[in-house]
RNA sequence: GGGCGUAUAGCUCAGCGGUAGAGCGCUACGUUGACAUCGUAGAGGUCCCUAGUUCGAUCCUUGGUACGCCCACCA
């Protein structure tokens, strides 16, 4: 890599992040390298139709300071990137533009079509991928997959064939999710069930001339909320233990409008507490009914087109039309017979579909299916028992409530975008699976002059990306990446698909590979706007990750937020909301400042996160510290500087040591996943131990001693060193800061990697742990914040130079102040530091800090006034204080059962709350007689 | 209808069987030779309620309340 400019005055993110990636991508530093242990993640595919939002940007911050930590850690790495074809989504999307330009998918044909969405794919998809580069991603671009790629078609018809011949995969009739605006199949986990307002309606079925009711009506009345629905009735249920309908079970009701006669039938599904415990049976357009018609061998009469339209199985009145309006007819055609015995308001599930929004419809189609059990258990034991863990490990509980309950996979979607379904149908309508069609012939004793047709429908997007991680390694074939870095390491993904996903990635690849495709899932929440509310079009709260990276000005932002919006109204709410959150736009935080925010708000146990930009400032604050601190150190190295250890002084020491336990808990924090304690614990060491404490107790030495001699030397070394090695413990977190500053650093420490990215990870044993220096400036910290303290209450300026006395002290104390007397006048501005032995307690404002007493003198009568109030405040705190330590050591079963360290700790603080109160009582009485 | 999660400072969240923490915000004072994108000091909490266990509970257990989420076919 080539050298760079000396850091600029100014720390601006937009200066160093672009080039920066651009370097390191043409430099091929994301393939992976070396011949450490392997270590793999791959990416969950975005939908190539999408761009990137912010939960992409967590998402994918966590994956790569996952990624860049093992590979500085030697780890020989691997990040597998690609993206999903998404079928519905793509559809969707390309199907709106011919629709704008004035045609459609069957305007164009099957093949026209899907030549449209690659070619729209080839020009737009790119849009995700470069803004993964904007976030650092250190993905290994080589080896970008595709799962429409030639590669993963082969796998996929590898598996479906394979299933096929397993007997895993089977065709049926029955009854599924159908959008009839998308005119296509869904899963069961593609449809969104929400409570919505409408109507229970109350009909009246009549019962046939010479039945009635135990109470003399000559009719039943059902309960409904799809009256509809009516016209495919092939039963009337009632439970067999209801008395009140016992007489009528093998009776029958005329079907109105229809004039149908339907059974009386007898189940125990229905709830006799529920409505008039009459239930209506629809087997063709109910889940539940549908189980009871099975059971009671019942006709299933469909009356619905593919777009939910009333087809020929109905009265002629009805034919043609829509459901909706069908049902608004058919409640007015029941009341005007005097059949409609009441309507009333109520809560309704309606299934609506995942993309479309669209009230689906359950409706009898021939459909693809996957015989779900015998994946599923290999799958349920692979987490049973560890084989696969998930952190947190309680979504582990969500995975197998599912799982254990699951059903049959729905496969098949009536759509062009995908993988179309090798499966081949001769003219009676048998069908054929094979790879291709010759094969299917061969296997099938076919010849060429038995014509075949290939089966329309392609396969669920879900169905490809479960085969995402063996797959992008090559399988079908045995290649080197397969065995190399497959089972992939650690998973990376949101709750909400676990089952989509997830699970169904296990299931298949236990199945083909024999392997669990990850040996841990860690779950994270979902990215929140600060309020804590979903990010939505329609709420317009959505923030793009690269407007807080370059920044956006107001009226861009609000431009994006209303854009394509259908209601006026909202667009007006939108704009007053964006200009009172964002009155002046935002400003370019810079990828660094998005990353830290990013893995500071990933605690576990935490399902959402909610995004500030406060935050995020925040932390472009602490880039800007990190900048300004490398500044301070590279502005006194100057061209003799020399790296030379064996002369640090007490602060060096320490520094060194404080680092060596931020080494050891950054890195436990990053083998627990704790990315928010891995973030805080860097920037308290940065910004209050380096910055704060650090820096400033160099500068006694760096301005006052000779340059060169020992304590100078050993100042500037430590400086760079533990510079250099906390930029490498923070790279995995904010890459190109660390980057840019590194490449300044780095040649002083004699390192000579090319980049900080192949550098090693800072290791424990990199520095010494020194007690007693930690010992000395812990107790110099202590002093100089008592004298800060009473300085403050004194109200004395900051820049004045005050006496200080010290009592109380022990041979170590004196010691410690007079190893540390030179930082400790400046950092306190202290003239002169007495330590005083003997019995006389100096008159002045005390702060007593443990056995020790911090003494201002009074500088005349006011401020003696002054202290006195101080003094009496503290004196109650403390009594208080020994009030209740005195009743915790008094108490016989304290003292009796609980720890000897817990005991004796109380005695210790017992004795000091004495012993304070006892200096401040006597400075207390001293000042009162002066 | 089941299941899960969360309740701690003004806000967002860590934490822990042994005297409550951070960041942001707030107050006061400061142009100290890296940084005002800064420094120093400070205010601010019956750790949701209840009953237990314990020498000791914010932490463990019971019950409850509030908020959030997931699953499920009550027409």
């Amino acid at each position: 890599m080539s050298k760079q400019p000396q850091l600029d005055p100014k720390y601006d993110p937009r200066r160093i992040e672009q080039d920066t990636y651009q370097r390191w991508e043409t430099n091929g530093y994301f393939a992976p390298q070396g011949n450490g242990k392997p270590y793999s993640i791959v990416i969950p595919p975005p939908n190539v139709t999408g761009t990137l939002h912010l939960g992409h940007g967590f998402q994918h911050t966590i994956m790569d300071l996952l990624i860049r930590f093992h590979r500085m850690d030697g780890r020989e790495t691997l990040w597998q990137t690609g993206t999903d074809h998404a079928g519905i989504a793509t559809q969707m999307v390309v199907t709106e533009q011919l629709r704008a330009a004035g045609t459609s998918p069957t305007g164009l044909g099957r093949d026209e079509f899907t030549n449209r969405v690659w070619k729209w794919r080839d020009e737009a998809g790119g849009t995700i991928t470069q803004q993964m580069r904007r976030i650092g991603s250190s993905v290994d671009w080589d080896r970008e997959r595709f799962t429409m790629d030639e590669g993963f078609s082969r796998a996929v018809l590898e598996v479906f064939v394979r299933l096929y011949d397993d007997g895993l995969i089977y065709r049926g009739k029955r009854l599924v999710n159908w959008d009839p605006s998308m005119q296509t199949a869904l899963s069961d986990l593609e449809v969104i069930s929400e409570e919505e307002n409408g109507s229970l309606w109350h009909l009246r079925y009549p019962l046939r001339a010479d039945t009635r009711t135990m109470d003399g009506k000559d009719f039943l009345v059902v309960a409904t909320t799809r009256p509809e629905t009516m016209l495919g009735d092939a039963a009337v249920a009632v439970h067999p233990d209801d008395e009140r309908y016992r007489n009528l079970i093998g009776k029958s009701v005329t079907l109105p409008l229809v004039d149908r006669e339907l059974p009386i039938i007898a189940d125990a599904y229905v709830d006799p507490e529920f409505g008039t415990g009459c239930l209506k049976i629809t087997p063709a357009h109910d889940f539940n009914d549908n189980e009871i018609g099975a059971r009671h061998d019942l006709e299933l009469i469909n009356i619905f087109t593919s777009t939910a339209h009333l087809n020929d199985n109905v009265p002629e009145r009805f034919r043609g039309m829509d459901r909706f309006a069908a049902r608004k007819e058919i409640v007015s055609s029941l009341d005007s017979r005097g059949l409609l015995e009441k309507e009333k308001d109520y809560k309704v599930q309606i299934p609506r579909g995942e993309r479309s929004g669209e009230v689906l419809e359950p409706w009898l189609t021939d459909q693809w299916f996957v015989a779900i059990k015998d994946l599923a258990d290999p799958a349920i034991e692979a987490v049973e028992t560890g084989r696969i863990q998930f952190e947190p490990k309680r979504w582990e509980n969500v995975y197998f409530s599912w799982m254990r309950e699951i059903k049959d996979w729905a496969i098949s979607r009536q759509l062009w975008w995908g993988h179309q379904i090798p499966a081949w149908y001769d003219e009676q309508g048998n069908v054929y699976v094979g790879r291709n069609e010759q094969e299917a012939r061969t296997k099938n004793n076919l010849d060429n002059g038995v014509a075949l047709t290939r089966d329309p429908d392609v396969l669920d997007t879900w169905f490809s990306s479960a085969l995402w991680t063996f797959a992008t390694m090559g399988w079908p074939d045995e290649t080197a990446e397969l065995s190399k870095f497959h089972p992939t390491d650690v998973l990376v993904t949101g709750h909400d698909i676990i089952f989509f996903w997830v699970a169904r990635m296990i299931m298949m690849t236990l199945r083909f590979t024999g392997e669990v495709p990850f040996k841990q899932v860690y779950v994270h929440g979902l990215v929140r706007d600060k309020h804590g509310q979903k990010m939505t079009k329609t709420k317009g709260n959505g923030l793009d990750p690269i407007d807080v990276i370059d920044g956006i000005t107001r009226e861009d932002l609000i431009t994006k937020r209303t854009a394509n919006l259908t209601q006026a109204r909202l667009a007006q709410k939108i704009t007053q909301d964006t200009e009172k959150d964002y009155p002046e736009g935002i400003p370019a935080f810079g990828t660094d400042a998005l990353r830290f925010t990013f893995s500071a708000i990933a605690s576990p146990g935490q399902s959402s996160y909610p995004f500030d930009l406060q935050q995020v400032e925040g932390y472009h604050f602490f880039c800007n510290k990190l900048w300004n601190a490398t500044k301070f150190v590279l502005s006194n190295v100057g061209e003799d500087f020399r790296m030379e250890t064996g002369n640090e002084s007490l602060a060096d020491r320490w520094i060194r040591s404080q680092l060596r336990d931020v080494i050891r808990t950054t890195r436990h924090a990053l083998s627990e996943y704790r990315f928010d304690r891995y973030a805080q614990q860097l920037y308290q060491f940065t910004w209050h131990e380096y910055c704060d404490w650090y820096l400033e107790l160099t500068k006694p030495v760096l301005f006052n001693e000779e340059k060169g001699s020992d304590a100078y030397v050993a100042a500037q070394s430590t400086l760079v060193t533990v510079l250099e090695s906390l930029v490498r413990l923070l790279h995995p977190l904010i890459p190109y800061v660390t980057e840019t500053i590194w490449q300044q650093i780095a040649p002083l420490c004699d390192k000579n990697h090319e980049t900080i990215m192949l550098a090693e990870y800072p290791t424990e044993d990199d520095f010494l742990l020194d007690e007693q220096a930690e010992q000395s400036i812990a107790w110099l910290q202590n002093v100089v914040t008592a004298i800060r303290n009473l300085r403050s209450a004194r109200q004395i300026p900051p820049g004045d130079q005050v006496t200080v006395q010290i009592t109380g002290h022990t041979a170590a104390d004196r010691d410690a102040a007079e190893d540390t007397r030179v930082p400790l006048s400046r950092l306190a501005k202290v003239s002169d530091l007495d330590l005083i032995d003997g019995d006389t307690m100096p008159i002045g404002s005390t702060q007593v800090v443990g056995n020790l007493s911090i003494t201002l003198p009074f500088a005349d009568d006011a401020e003696r006034q002054q202290e006195t109030k101080r003094l009496q405040k503290e004196v109650e705190r403390l009594n208080s204080e020994l009030k209740r330590s005195l009743s915790k050591l008094n108490n016989e079963n304290f003292v009796s059962k609980a720890p000897d360290e817990v005991v004796n700790k109380e005695r210790d603080r017992k004795t000091t709350y004495e012993s304070q109160l006892q200096v401040l009582e006597e400075q207390l009485s001293a000042i009162g007689m002066g």
